[in-house]
DNA sequence: AAGTCGGGGCC
DNA sequence: GGCCCAGACTT
């Protein structure tokens, strides 16, 4: 364990006390607050997710409203912060917290890391902000500040990585205040110790910090691999009948957004014109089940949808449909449905021109 | 152990 | 363009 430890965590807590963000959740040992919170923050930088924590708690004051509501509902609320298997993972563990736990969340560790969603980080995050547990958090950014601090070159997403750090982070840990040291690393992480240019001339470890002695802030934390980004190409079918109707289908089985609706698609292995669209058998079977009588590209350049690991070459085209599709929906209706960004961004402006 | 899962902000 | 974000889950 590194000499100066006590003093690490001394120094930390006392920026932390000085420079701390006023955000909603802090000040509050409520875990339904704190675990609403960290699922939100999951991957999500907090000015992303502050407002979709603020729409939560006015819609689900508890973790009862939230079992009440319907995965549907939820969904929709979450429309836009991506991930959305945390939205239906959050909406499950509410139900389970209420009709299996009679509504009071588990009270440490170990039981909070069994519920859906919830992970070594959030587990942690919890048990120490409303429990005062010694579970540290190991997160974005305490990788970043303890790479950098204790000059720890193991890349942070291998399997040895992972154990060497949170054993480091545990070694570190305030035990007499679990809750604040945890936050104060995150918060200096956040705040001080960013990944690029860190003020590192003006840091308050800058006479200990390994990375700054040996000019390797710019290297840590090290990480492996690129992601291999792969291309796909949708073509969506914007039905539009006489009766201002159209139609969405709710996208099931594994994938990207799962539980969010989209219109027809119809994947090709490159950029089609029309001409080759109406060769796809899948599409002769949407013209001939919903009589579409013509079709008419309207982006003649696809949108680029860019996601972690694909990007989405889109075109949209418009049908006219005859009076009587079914399954059908009111245009004005298509709001009501929790859509991925790519499909609002379309919507928003076809429709509202 | 490697892949998959979003969207946005920054350089 | 690439990287990262208060990570978790699946295969």
């Amino acid at each position: 364990m590194p000499k100066f430890a006590p003093f690490f965590a001394n120094k930390l807590t006392s920026w932390y006390l000085i420079h701390k963000r006023d955000l909603p959740w802090r000040g509050s040992d409520n875990p339904y607050y704190i675990w609403l919170s960290e699922i939100i923050l999951q991957q999500t930088r907090v000015a992303q997710g502050l407002p979709y924590y603020l729409k939560f708690v006015e819609a689900f004051p508890t973790v009862e409203a939230l079992a009440n509501a319907s995965e549907t509902d939820v969904l929709k609320l979450w429309q836009g912060l991506g991930y959305y298997s945390r939205a239906r993972n959050l909406h499950f563990t509410a139900n389970y917290i209420v009709n299996t736990c009679n509504g009071v969340f588990p009270k440490d560790y170990q039981g909070l890391v069994t519920l859906k969603g919830v992970g070594d980080y959030t587990a942690s995050a919890i048990a120490s902000i409303c429990y005062n547990e010694p579970t540290a958090v190991v997160d974005g950014n305490v990788y970043r500040v303890l790479s950098r601090v204790f000059g720890v070159h193991t890349p942070i997403n291998s399997t040895q990585g992972k154990k060497e750090f949170k054993s480091l982070a545990q070694q570190l840990l305030d035990e007499s205040q679990p809750g604040t040291y945890n936050q104060a690393l995150m918060e200096f992480g956040a705040r001080y110790c960013v990944p690029q240019n860190p003020e590192c001339s003006n840091c308050i470890f800058n006479d200990r910090c390994e990375a700054y002695k040996t000019n390797a802030v710019g290297q840590l934390p090290v990480k492996l691999k690129k992601r291999n980004v792969k291309k796909r190409y949708f073509n969506y079918i914007v039905i539009l009948s006489e009766n201002d109707k159209t139609l969405l289908q709710k996208r099931t089985g594994k994938g990207i957004w799962q539980g969010l609706y989209e219109f027809p698609l119809l994947e090709s292995t490159s950029e089609i014109n029309e001409f080759q669209l109406k060769e796809m058998n899948a599409f002769q079977e949407l013209a001939k089940k919903h009589q579409l009588s013509e079709i008419t590209l309207y982006n003649e350049t696809s949108v680029i949808h860019k996601l972690s690991h694909q990007h989405l070459y889109t075109r949209f085209w418009i049908g006219s449909a005859s009076e009587k599709i079914t399954n059908s929906i009111s245009i004005k209706n298509v709001k009501e449905y929790a859509v991925p960004v790519l499909l609002q961004n379309f919507i928003t402006e076809f429709f509202s021109s």
